[in-house]
DNA sequence: TAGCTTGTACTTTTT
DNA sequence: GTACAAGCTA
């Protein structure tokens, strides 16, 4: 691509921001004002018309789908030109950092990325040890430790004020042993020790200094601390730097993002520029000036003038459920309503707080037969199974990880705890790894003749793996093959087993992709990048309606967003009233009304059931902060009403022998009826075909229809 | 040591 | 209504 295409179909501030010459730069973009394309074109720019070597651009990201969707686009605009550019996430770009320098830490270059779960086993695991597992719950501790970390505060630097803080310290420090013992490190470790490594070596610092001439940064606002320091490191020399951000958009606080870093960037460094981008090109009027309305109440934030070119379109949509199930049936009433004009099921995404609101409308989508899939919630590579065929690449690779050691030997049956126990005690009395010691089972003592034979033919399996680590899809084939694990899974042959081979072989497919992609087709360099996935990133658009949660939505676009649960206590979360975040939390809500192009639904329940009978719950305040003329359907009075006439409904009696009608399944006859109120259920046969259903489904049938 | 059963607590957001 | 953990038994 030629210079003058580069800048072609850029609006002023963007062109000054793509061709800015020296010095750090700060661009103010507001939601939809085409932040991507102004970093890609940015990133193009350098590459061929400053003729800037790409392996000395930095291109930072938040998410691997970002950083694939920035490289991909460059790709476009560069061609080959760009291939050797640093692009990806803070986490992987540090994992890449770390993976050459290792050995100055204490690590070797095939250190073990751990995820949540292992984290959380590991921690539990300690509690259990030091016996305090009945006085604190291991989320609190990780939050807390993570915390620490996200502020580059080791374990001895913390003071000790109380009983709760000297627990802390004293699980922190252990933690932290046991992560180095098994050659591994977290995902804040990445970060921490990436400082740590700049600090303790300035000539490694100065190095990767003088190396990146360039700097971009996507998503400024949700830097944290350790983040932050990194960038001065890697700014120091050259102060060519460019963030892009939108302090209306900085949604984790609770992991330690620090709106202050686009607030003090302009201070910290000297002779920034600051361009702002107003043009909003994704939503329609009303969409737009509802979510700025809204986020105007916030005290902590730069003042914009965003503005679109597109028509002010429909209003806002407000209805309610009676409870979340209603909720969902009436999304899905609306879906029906817009794909009959014309909407294909990938234009919709719902949105939603938590990860649990997804089960409803996921059962009632179910019901009605609309392809849709989850993005976050269970990420495929934490599932047990692909953890499991993990667990014996890792041990291969890594033969101080413990962890995945423990994992393999478990999955053999007749060995556990107390075996995993004697090996490692023997490791440690003659100074072995633990993999070494697993090699040389035969000299362990007190094993029963059966368990030393299977052991022993498990050390044959990652000897195999060995001899394969230069290629992972090689590797891949070698442990489904001589662990049988697969036709272990089909012998048991339930639902769940089937799902799980499902799910394995969507893993050699995506290791088979990741050979013919990638240079590097070791274990080791496979194993970095997942360890380092979320779900979102594999994520392929088919014709399906999207669920996420909000926090997962961020950068993404829709034509239509359904909001649901815009009810007290859960938006904003109860638990962000005790932590007086709530301006985050409208900061949330405006990143979900910006997500839509052309159309916005919100909905609220009057409560749910629970154990005490039926929970009332208020409409989310937030609610009351859009303007009328931007929202229809939302007036506080009508709760009551709509209430009472959901409980008519849901009072009308069926009996079995009646005649009912049903939205998708048809006409049918009710066999027989359990339960009460809400919760009632029918068996109904429809034509033949006998099924149980909510009798809130249901409609009674005149006796000639 | 493993698998089953019972019980209980849950429910913020994620790289 | 689920997911996980602890406890019991074979």
């Amino acid at each position: 691509m030629t210079r003058t295409l580069i800048t072609q179909g850029l609006n002023p501030p963007q062109k000054k921001a793509v061709t800015y010459e020296k010095g750090p730069l700060l661009v103010l973009a507001g939601a939809g004002s085409g932040k991507t394309k102004v970093l890609t074109r940015r990133a193009a720019y350098l590459i061929i018309d400053k003729n800037v070597p790409p392996d000395r651009i930095i291109a930072m990201t938040f998410t691997n789908k970002a950083a694939a969707e920035m490289k991909d686009r460059i790709y476009k605009l560069a061609d080959s030109k760009a291939s050797g550019i640093w692009m990806g996430t803070f986490h992987s770009l540090c994992a890449r950092i770390l993976r050459k320098n290792a050995s100055e830490l204490g690590y070797t270059s095939t250190y073990t990325i751990c995820d949540d779960k292992d984290r959380k086993n590991i921690i539990q695991g300690i509690l259990k040890g030091l016996s305090y597992k009945n006085q604190i719950e291991s989320k609190d501790i990780i939050r807390k430790i993570s915390r620490y970390k996200s502020y580059l505060i080791p374990w001895n630097e913390i003071e000790i004020k109380d009983d709760f803080s000297e627990i802390i310290v004293k699980v922190y420090e252990i933690y932290q042993k046991t992560l180095k013992n098994n050659n591994a490190m977290d995902f804040d470790d990445l970060l921490f020790n990436t400082v740590s490594l700049f600090e303790e070596h300035q000539e490694i610092r100065d190095k990767y200094a003088e190396k990146f001439l360039h700097i971009l940064v996507d998503e400024f606002q949700d830097t944290n601390y350790a983040q932050y320091k990194i960038l001065n490191h890697i700014a120091k020399k050259h102060r060519n730097i460019m963030v892009v951000g939108d302090d209306d958009q900085s949604i984790y606080g609770f992991r330690g993002a620090e709106i202050g870093n686009i607030m003090n960037f302009e201070n910290d460094f000297d002779g920034t520029k600051v361009i702002v981008l107003e043009q909003n090109y994704r939503s329609t009027g009303n969409i737009l000036s509802a979510a700025l309305s809204v986020v105007k109440n916030n005290k902590r934030r730069k003042e914009k003038r965003l503005k679109t070119k597109k028509s002010a379109g429909e209003k806002l949509t407000f209805f309610w459920g009676y409870d979340p199930r209603n909720e969902a049936e009436k999304v899905i009433k609306k879906i029906f309503e817009e794909k009959k004009r014309g909407k294909k099921n990938k234009d919709f995404v719902i949105l939603y707080r938590i990860n649990a609101q997804s089960r409803a409308i996921e059962e009632m989508l179910r019901r009605y037969n609309l392809p849709y899939k989850i993005v976050g919630g269970i990420r495929f590579y934490e599932r047990k199974e692909i953890k499991d065929i993990f667990a014996y690449i890792k041990s291969a690779i890594n033969p101080e990880d413990r962890i995945s050691h423990e994992r393999i030997l478990n999955i053999i049956s007749g060995v556990g705890k107390k075996t995993f126990e004697k090996i490692d005690e023997f490791g440690k009395k003659n100074g072995m790894s633990f993999g070494k010691a697993v090699m040389n089972v035969k000299k362990v003592e007190n094993l029963t003749p059966s368990q030393q034979r299977k052991i022993y033919e498990l050390s044959k399996i990652i000897k195999a793996i060995q001899k394969n680590t230069d290629n992972v899809y090689n590797a891949l084939n070698v442990v489904i093959e001589k662990t049988g694990y697969i036709e272990r899974l089909s012998q048991i042959g339930d639902k769940l087993s089937k799902e799980k081979i499902e799910n394995i072989k969507e893993l050699v497919a995506s290791v088979e992709n990741f050979v013919m992609q990638n240079k590097d087709k070791s274990c080791e360099n496979y194993i970095r990048e997942v360890s380092l996935y979320s779900d979102v990133d594999g994520w392929i658009l088919n014709d399906e309606i999207s669920l996420m949660t909000i926090h997962n939505a961020k950068g993404l676009e829709f034509p239509i967003v359904f909001l649901i649960g815009l009810n007290e206590h859960l938006f904003p979360h109860y638990l962000s009233i005790e932590e007086d975040n709530v301006e985050e939390e409208r900061r949330l809500f405006y990143v979900a009304l910006t997500r839509a192009k052309e159309k916005v639904y919100l909905s609220a329940t009057c409560g749910r059931e629970s154990l005490t009978g039926f929970l009332k719950r208020k409409p989310s305040p937030f609610l009351k902060e859009i303007p009328k003329k931007y929202i229809t359907g939302f007036e506080e009075e009508k709760e009551e009403k709509e209430e009472k006439e959901e409980k008519q409904i849901n009072k009308e009696g069926f009996n079995s022998g009646d005649y009912v009608n049903h939205s998708v399944f048809g006409k049918g006859k009710i066999i027989s009826v359990e339960g009460k109120g809400i919760k009632q259920k029918a068996k109904v046969n429809f034509s033949g075909e006998v099924k149980t259903i909510r009798t809130s489904f249901l409609k009674k049938q005149q006796k000639n229809d």
